[in-house]
DNA sequence: CAGCCGTGGGG
DNA sequence: TCCCCAAGGCT
């Protein structure tokens, strides 16, 4: 059955072209105007005109669920409300509001980028998909949703819902290489609208995220499917399969007349996964840990899987300093964190998790907090709740 | 152009 | 539980 799709691919340079007749765009347009006008969510960046809104909830979104952006975008306006803010604001700041949203260089970027903006363009990101592609951190896709949301400018977008979308109405197989983005673009172009293009490309990928899903799409709620060639899901890209580790981190605390704090290590600048941010001491798996860590079972285990790999980690209690510096790996870069502070350090998503899960940090917003978990200077951990 | 860069929610 | 992969960009 993949030999049927193989006849078609786009690559082979028999391309069925033009796509769709011009009638079948104009239903698909309607169509699509229509379900969206009557579906889509309410999200906090959807009709409002600012750019700098615009810009950063398209970076932010950048391989990103709706959802975990959600927790970040307000907060991370409230501390930045404009481009003027976050450009004179220091990029350990920007981090800090980043951390645990992951692709840690969107955020450098984008604090790079909005300097760059307000030393040499005045303060106003450029009007056209053209002129923003020329910025760091803005490529094809973020140029024209840019453009089209916050400008008005008639172009389309291809991300990876609109991708899905168009193969599947054509028919056709995934594949990789240029020509294909190509011949994307080209057809996402011939359904774009003269107006309201900003909407015509949320809608998109509206559709790509609620009805066509990469997986067990809703094909009867579709509102295009009376076009659509494939009604299903279509063949894919094969991917690299997860490896798996297993990591074990090093939890201490110390009490000062001011509070809680937390030893942290810093990574190194060059490191090119999350540089310069803070985690927990990390401790080998493999060597003799010592009797203090053994006696006890870990404070916790969690499994946090980043990019190829899947982390089996285990987070151990620790006393004192000393014993965490004979533990970890590297005894340089340690920092004591007082626990208030830690909402503004540019932790891991790791390391926030882990603070978080053990009460030593405020869970986002709303959520019942308790007492923290104190880890005394017997070595022994205790719970502070209750009882 | 292919490999790299995070994370967490859903099936 | 385990596996999938998302509103990409850069080198």
């Amino acid at each position: 059955m993949k030999l049927l799709y193989a006849l078609k691919n786009p690559s082979s340079e028999t391309i069925l072209e033009p796509a769709l007749t011009p009638a079948q765009r104009t239903a698909f347009e309607r169509s699509l105007r229509s379900w969206y006008e009557q579906h889509a969510r309410v999200l906090p960046w959807r009709n409002v005109r600012n750019p700098y809104r615009t810009w950063l909830s398209e970076v932010m979104l950048q391989q990103t669920r709706v959802n975990a952006v959600l927790e970040h975008y307000e907060r991370f306006l409230r501390r930045f409300p404009t481009i003027i803010s976050l450009a004179l604001a220091p990029e350990e700041e920007v981090l800090a509001q980043w951390s645990g949203l992951g692709y840690y260089r969107r955020a450098r970027m984008l604090h790079r980028t909005a300097k760059l903006v307000v030393e040499e363009y005045g303060g106003e990101l450029p009007s056209t998909s053209a002129g923003l592609r020329r910025l760091p951190g803005i490529g094809t896709y973020t140029a024209a949703a840019i453009a089209s949301i916050a400008f008005g400018e008639s172009i389309a977008v291809v991300d990876g819902n609109v991708e899905r979308v168009l193969l599947r109405v054509l028919g056709l197989p995934e594949t990789s290489g240029a020509k294909m983005a190509e011949f994307l673009e080209r057809t996402a172009n011939a359904l774009v609208p003269r107006r309201n293009a900003g909407d015509h490309n949320q809608a998109m990928m509206e559709l790509g995220a609620m009805i066509c899903t990469p997986r067990s799409p809703r094909c009867a709620e579709c509102p295009v499917f009376a076009l659509c060639r494939t009604r299903g899901e279509h063949p894919t890209l094969e991917r690299t399969p997860m490896r798996s580790e297993r990591v074990r981190y090093a939890l201490t605390t110390r009490r000062k007349q001011e509070g809680l704090e937390v030893l942290l290590q810093r990574r190194p600048m060059e490191a090119s996964l999350m540089a310069n941010m803070l985690e927990l001491p990390q401790l080998s798996m493999h060597k003799d840990t010592g009797a203090l860590v053994l006696l006890e079972e870990p404070l916790l285990r969690v499994r946090h899987s980043i990019v190829g790999t899947n982390y089996y980690v285990e987070v151990v209690g620790m006393a004192t300093r000393r014993d965490a510096g004979k533990h970890a790996l590297r005894g340089d870069a340690m920092e004591w964190v007082p626990a208030t502070k830690l909402q503004e350090v540019p932790l891991t998503g790791l390391a926030r998790k882990v603070l978080q899960r053990m009460k030593l940090m405020k869970l986002p917003s709303g959520m019942p907090q308790e007492v923290p978990l104190l880890i005394g200077r017997g070595g022994r951990a205790s719970a502070g709740k209750k009882g």
